[in-house]
DNA sequence: CCCCTGACACTTA
DNA sequence: ATAAGTGCCAGGG
């Protein structure tokens, strides 16, 4: 069994191109639905570049933390949601 | 009705 | 085992 971390890493992997989920439900696809406070701290971190962590937003909508830069979050999911 | 704060739980190293 | 960080929920004004 690998970290909870690459558990969520391949969720977000997973998520379809223009569709942004929560840390919520990132969690519960990762397999610790209540660990989405711990899915936030991880893609804050691990933000790997490989991984569409900027497709996790808050549950308020809002686009929570970026490691890379905000603005560029917001530019993908723009040009993502945009197609 | 809207806005803000505090506390809590989960994970990682 | 501990320390640190993050997001969700609830209450109050």
């Amino acid at each position: 069994m690998k970290t909870f971390k690459e558990r969520v890493h391949e969720a977000v992997k997973k998520i379809p191109k223009g569709k942004t989920l929560t840390y919520k439900e990132v969690a519960k696809r990762a397999g610790r639905p209540k660990a989405y406070r711990g899915v936030g701290n991880i893609l804050n971190q691990n933000c790997d570049p490989r991984i569409p962590c900027h497709r996790v937003i808050r549950s308020d909508g809002s686009l929570g933390g970026y490691n890379r830069g905000a603005l560029q979050k917001r530019k993908l999911l723009e040009e993502e949601k945009g197609e």
